[in-house]
DNA sequence: GTTAATATTGTAATAAATACAAACTTGAAG
DNA sequence: CTTCAAGTTTGTATTTATTACAATATTAAC
């Protein structure tokens, strides 16, 4: 049925009851949405793509649902803009990179050592991103033909 | 007449027009904000905070002033949490940390060595910026007490 | 001072996110 | 199978950040 090896809609519910998440259908299809497309969805991507198959979804349960994952910790929301929120389903550490130019995001592995952060006693670290912003390869060949 | 050491309303006049961009009332008072408070201020903030001494200011123009500032590499624009903007006229390369308690910003010195970032060929970085959310030693002691 | 170029204002429009009450599901207990 | 209470979802209304734009004002070179 999936996409993907792997991640099947009994997946899914596994991962949600393992966080004590109730696995509704809104659930079960935003999350394994995110799981199988990678994209770093916007809420409106989102709603847009499970529209077809939820005809009855709303924007606000899409909302909803999202508040609920991220609070699990199933889903993390990144802020690159600061006016549409995105969101990830791997919450493994990793950093982020945006195409200025194309607008695409992409994952990027960080090994950030602890000594690259200084000056940090007594503060708790919960969370932690690295942005960068560029072109990526795609735009600069395009550029350049 | 300034606050602190070395920022003058001169100076200020000698960083505009060295980047280019001709010293307005608004421009001078906005960037003067900027280098004294380094308080990371949305732009209501910055608004509310010179909207006494400059009584005629709108709120467009402070967007309008800061977007010709990030332009011009004077100011950096931070998206922390994805619905109000946040900006810095500390332009070297740092981190910031964001006490999810408080709601402070803090900067924080971050050297990431070159071997952090893995499989980046062919990206061009422009900007990074290294985000870190937790609770700061303030209310750490808050709690504890 | 005049003038042309540039900045600023203020209103209106757009769009993301949240609040909330009403309607609907779900799943366990009788 | 039916009922019930707890938990979800919907959809509308609201709030708030941001952008667009035309009218007005300011700036700086001549």
């Amino acid at each position: 049925m999936s996409e993907f090896v792997g991640i099947t809609t009994e997946n899914v519910i596994e991962d949600l009851r393992r966080a004590d998440v109730r696995p509704s259908t809104a659930r079960i299809h935003v999350l394994r949405y995110l799981l199988t497309k990678r994209n770093h969805p916007t809420i409106d991507c989102i709603y847009q793509a499970l529209k077809p198959t939820l005809p009855g979804l709303s924007r606000t349960s899409v909302y909803n649902t999202i508040g609920m994952l991220s609070r699990a910790g199933l889903v993390r929301p990144l802020s690159l803009e600061g006016s549409e929120m995105r969101y990830d389903a791997f919450t493994e550490d990793h950093g982020h990179f945006k195409c200025e130019s194309c607008g695409e995001i992409y994952d990027i592995d960080v090994t950030i050592p602890g000594d690259a952060v200084k000056d940090l006693d007594g503060f708790t670290v919960t969370r932690r991103d690295l942005f960068l912003w560029g072109t990526c390869p795609k735009c600069t060949g395009k550029k350049q033909s």
